[in-house]
Formats: C-alpha cells, sequence, structure tokens
DNA sequence: ACATTAAGTGATT
DNA sequence: AATCACTTAATGT
C-alpha cells in the first residue's frame, strides 16, 4: 500500500508524512456504480484517491439528483473540510463512477496534520481551491450555457475521468446526472451526433470532438 | 416467442 | 426545455 501512496502523492508530501498516513490510513477499494457517501451521513474520514474516478450529486426535494463535480486521483473531496468545522453530516452524495482505490484517512488526522504539516495545509487548501473552482463552473453551465452546451461539457468531463472516449451509460442516466428529462437528452444527442461531435449506440456514447 | 428496457419522434405547452 | 403519448429497436429469458 505504500507503493501506492508514495506512487501517487510521494511528490505531494514528505516522508514522515507519508509514513502517518500509511500508518492511520485505511485502505478500501470500491466497485464500479457503488454508494460511498449519502446525504445525511456522519463523515467520519475523507478519503484520498490513488485510482478511479467519484461523482459527486445533490439531491433536491423530489429526489431527484443533480452531479455537481468529478474526483479524481490526486483529489479529495471538500465535503470533508467543511464537516470538521460544521455539522458533521455530508451534504452531497458520492458514487462510484469507475472502479476505485483509495485511502481513507480520519478526520482528526486531517485537522492535527494541517498544523504539523505545511505540504498538508497546502494540499488541503489547494483541493479545497479547486473544488470550489469546479463547482462554480458547474453554476455557470446551468445559468449561462445552453443546455447542448452543457451536454458537451458533461460529455468531455466524463471521457476525461474515465481516460475514455466511449462513454458507457444510458439517455436516462444522462438526464439524470444533468437534472432533465431523457427526451430532451436523446434530442440533443442526435443532433450532436448529426453535427459529427458523437456517435451514438444503444449504451454507448463515443465522444470525437475532444 | 414474449417481456423488458433503451432510444427516436411528433405534437402540445 | 419539459411532458405526453406512442413507435421502433435491441436485448434478455
Amino acid at each position: 500500500m505504500y507503493e501506492k501512496l508514495e506512487q501517487h502523492y510521494g511528490y505531494l508530501f514528505e516522508p514522515e508524512l507519508l509514513d502517518a498516513i500509511n500508518k492511520v490510513g485505511v485502505p478500501r477499494s470500491v466497485k464500479q456504480g457503488e454508494k460511498i457517501m449519502d446525504i445525511g451521513q456522519t463523515i467520519t474520514a475523507m478519503p484520498l484517491l490513488f485510482e478511479g474516478a467519484i461523482k459527486i450529486l445533490r439531491e433536491d426535494d423530489d429526489g431527484d439528483e443533480l452531479l455537481l463535480y468529478f474526483l479524481e486521483k490526486g483529489d479529495t473531496c471538500a465535503m470533508t473540510f467543511t464537516c470538521c468545522l460544521g455539522s458533521g453530516t455530508s451534504e452531497i452524495r458520492a458514487i462510484a463512477e469507475t472502479d476505485i482505490e483509495m485511502m481513507m484517512i480520519p478526520v482528526a488526522c486531517m485537522d492535527k496534520w494541517m498544523q504539523e504539516y505545511r505540504s498538508w495545509r497546502k494540499f488541503v487548501l489547494d483541493s479545497y481551491h479547486e473544488r470550489m473552482h469546479e463547482l462554480l463552473e458547474t453554476v455557470d453551465s446551468i445559468a449561462f450555457m445552453r443546455m447542448d452546451e452543457r451536454l458537451m461539457r458533461y460529455l468531455k468531463d466524463k471521457a476525461m475521468v474515465t481516460h475514455d472516449d466511449v462513454i458507457q451509460t444510458t439517455h436516462l442516466e444522462v438526464a439524470q446526472d444533468m437534472h432533465t428529462s431523457r427526451v430532451v437528452i436523446s434530442r440533443l444527442l442526435k443532433r450532436l451526433e448529426k453535427e459529427g461531435k458523437i456517435e451514438l449506440n444503444r449504451n454507448s456514447i463515443k465522444v470525437l470532438a475532444l
């Protein structure tokens, strides 16, 4: 496990910190589609991602979902930071977009290391900043972009995090992530295909314009 | 062969 | 852009 830690975070953290992480961190692997965290659940640990991607969702009153952003290797979840200061319960849902390998760090350590390690402090602050930025981009896309632009952004994003230009999904799933109806997505996808930006097949979408 | 699920389409708001 | 109603296509049993 230490090798993975060093491989993915060695350039960020000093050896002592890597040791400390290795000591308290609990390795965890999650299969694709599994729920990692749900709304209202108490947060006890923060994830350090080694492999795979996680999608972060918000839920409305009717139980409909909305994709906020993806987490990738080297990322960590900003929600865990806020929980340390506030309620301790999650405001978001996290689902494994692909198979995941990560390490869970107890929130207590996370707090302690903030004072002890400059590199950790920088890592946490940078991550927070990055998440905030991504969140704003998502807000922008919802508020200012047309649906077709938004859809294209979604597809590119998804292709990016899975490292595959062929996205395995259904129109319905896309619609739910974007909080719209399947019919709308089907129509837009059809149009994007005619424009030569994507290729459609049952249960898969190939993104050409990367 | 039949049921189920995914995707395409016209019409209406 | 959302919803309804309906069709067609693909896939599982």
